[in-house]
DNA sequence: CATGAATGAGTGTTCATTCAT
DNA sequence: GATGAATGAACACTCATTCAT
């Protein structure tokens, strides 16, 4: 994924990410569908493999089997087409039970699940969550539209956060919205290091002392401790 | 700094970052080091203004007042630059009283003014911070010298916690080395989130919670508490 | 109609004027004649509305409510449609009692009702009168045919000029063919100053003073003078 | 000049003629005056030849004995040479004794004088002056610039036809400007009509019977008649 | 050493036209 | 006949880097 390889060479005269964020409609015919499908699968491999800077549009439609000038029946820019992508990943993501924690009695448990469960996505996707990392970082819309994504995420642990210092066992009394944000983005973190980075650390040690520190840093006191 | 306008163009045939690790020696000439230090700052402002990848040499010439051909002369390319600037930039981060915590007995209050230190340098290198968010997401020889500056802090927090825990003053058993990754992961990433993505916190409630957060996650038991 | 937009783009690769010039034979089932008709209504629309130049076949089909490839089944090219229009303006410019000027004993004025009625229709043409202009200034066979086909007009001014000076009316002993040239030309000039370029007059001191200067440069003794 | 011939091409991404109407400054060195130069004597060639929108930027760039990528060190865009080119002829257009119509007593000599004049000048300028009706035709802005800039012209000729009328010489009672616009606008059209249309007529008969319309059109008594 | 003009590889994008369904 | 997806030739344009002056 360095895009400074030597002679390498990069150029765009794209319409941004911010206006690509509203997607064009789905072609109509079974066959316009399929070769849209094709599009966004060689979309994918091509720029897991280059990076979205260095992924040329002539590497996805060759990576398709279709000529150059198709690009445009649908798709605007490189943008769109990563936009289309990303929406794929998504729901891939979200498919089987992944993230679907029991929500069982044990706290800690359930922190352990959703902390696996969030490694072992971010592995399965690793070259995909690099993808991100550098779109954020290199597009400012694209940037607040995933701040915004994160927060529900946030949000939602925030809650659960709340329940648990109301209900006592949580005895830590920091704000839980804050401590969500923060503790959601230590394991984010863990998981950029381990799989984009390339920390050699294995997923159990990391699922063991990221649960710990998060239990711990809420004062859940744990039954079995 | 979006690097994705209408119209935009990038281009590189460059030596990539690995080859630009190596920096040439310094002018020997007051005049030429006098030259040298202008286009650095250029390129800095540029850089922080535009992003690396959006920064065209020409815009860093111009704003150093030289001749396009005359960069050349001083480094070899944009990268080159980039880390040129990357070393002053370190230079200021560490010069003052940054990151010059007192070595005290209270853990939680050095924590406290650990974390501090950070999020005011983030904030006072903000734009430079997004940057190195951007050049590491770009490049991976970028990417894996980042990560080994890194390791140096963390060790120097898992010194820390490894003594804690030794004193009996963190009971978590939890392994320090791992731990001082995360802790710090998360105190980075909270950085990251007020001040790049533009998550609305003040300061004061960050250091307050991500230090709560810290001592708790290391289960040291304040004197006053 | 501005054909120089910021990221506008043409392509051709069409058979030209010269080749377009014999129209294809019209089809022969109704339905066909309906759908040729609409294509040719809409191309008009489209052509008056973007110029030759920019108007894009598919906006036509689409404004047509037809596919893109249809088209060809009543046209070869952009050309054929576009004679295909310019067939049906003509027609539509004779109809009805538009330069039928009647044939009475007041030479002048005659003129200027030959003069109002130009002037008239040239306004109603407007759009299309530009388009014309567009056209025959970028391609050379369209040139020369819309060149012939002004020569009848001019002959039929020249012979009412030289029976004007056979009749002794018109005193100038200018040479009819030429005179009719140049007057006929300075009418039309005067419709594309006002109409294309936009030029400040009303049509009523436009027929005033172009039938004075017509009259008096052929010397044409007015009764009421 | 057909830029409809079979599989010939066109694309533009331009800015457009009122963006180029601003022209950027000249280059400072006696080299890039030189190139400068010689860029425009090229473009003067290839638009003349091929017309301004067949003519390819490579082809002027060619022509010049540049690389591609050199024209853009001088010029934004083809419109910007275009004007360019136009600033050199009309330059030369200016240059000798061309409408230097000698100011004598004779108004009929002065006219004729300065229809032939004119009418050398299109002669001589003729491919350049079907290149500005190209131009004019295609885009709004520019057409709107030749507008304004005949209207000098014009305004000179309107005065000598109101000095001649107070002076009764000229006795026709008919609006000066308006005489001058279409008078001016006749032989304008004369010219276009012998030199890009390709009308068979000499000089001589043109320039004798322009001058006898427009001196009978004001019914200007010659002495000599 | 400094200058700034010159280079040229490289790719996105358009749209008339074709053709399989 | 109609459809609309697929084609592909063609160019403008950028900018890091070189090099003559």
């Amino acid at each position: 994924m360095s895009s400074t390889e030597t002679g390498a060479t990069r150029q765009r005269r794209s319409a941004g990410f911010a206006e690509a964020m509203t997607p064009r409609e789905l072609p109509t015919t079974p066959r316009g569908l399929r070769t849209r499908g094709r599009l966004v699968e060689a979309a994918r491999t091509v720029f897991e493999r280059d990076g979205f800077l260095d992924a040329r549009l002539v590497d996805i439609t060759s990576e398709a089997g279709i000529s150059a000038g198709s690009f445009y029946t649908y798709f605007d820019s490189k943008e769109e087409v990563f936009l289309a992508v990303l929406a794929e990943v998504e729901q891939e993501m979200l498919h089987p039970d992944v993230r679907e924690v029991p929500d069982g009695d044990d706290p800690v448990a359930m922190i352990r699940a959703s902390n696996r469960a969030y490694l072992e996505s971010y592995q399965r996707f690793a070259r995909f969550m690099a993808l991100l990392e550098q779109v954020a970082s290199i597009d400012e819309d694209f940037r607040e539209r995933r701040r915004q994504r994160g927060q529900a995420f946030i949000q939602r642990n925030a809650k659960s956060i709340a329940r648990l210092q109301e209900q006592g066992i949580a005895k830590s009394k920091t704000d839980p919205l804050l401590a969500s944000s923060f503790l959601s983005g230590m394991v984010a973190r863990a998981g950029y290091a381990r799989f984009v980075l390339g920390e050699d650390w294995s997923i159990d040690e990391m699922v063991d002392t990221l649960t710990q520190l998060w239990a711990d840093a809420l004062r859940i006191e744990s039954p079995g401790r």
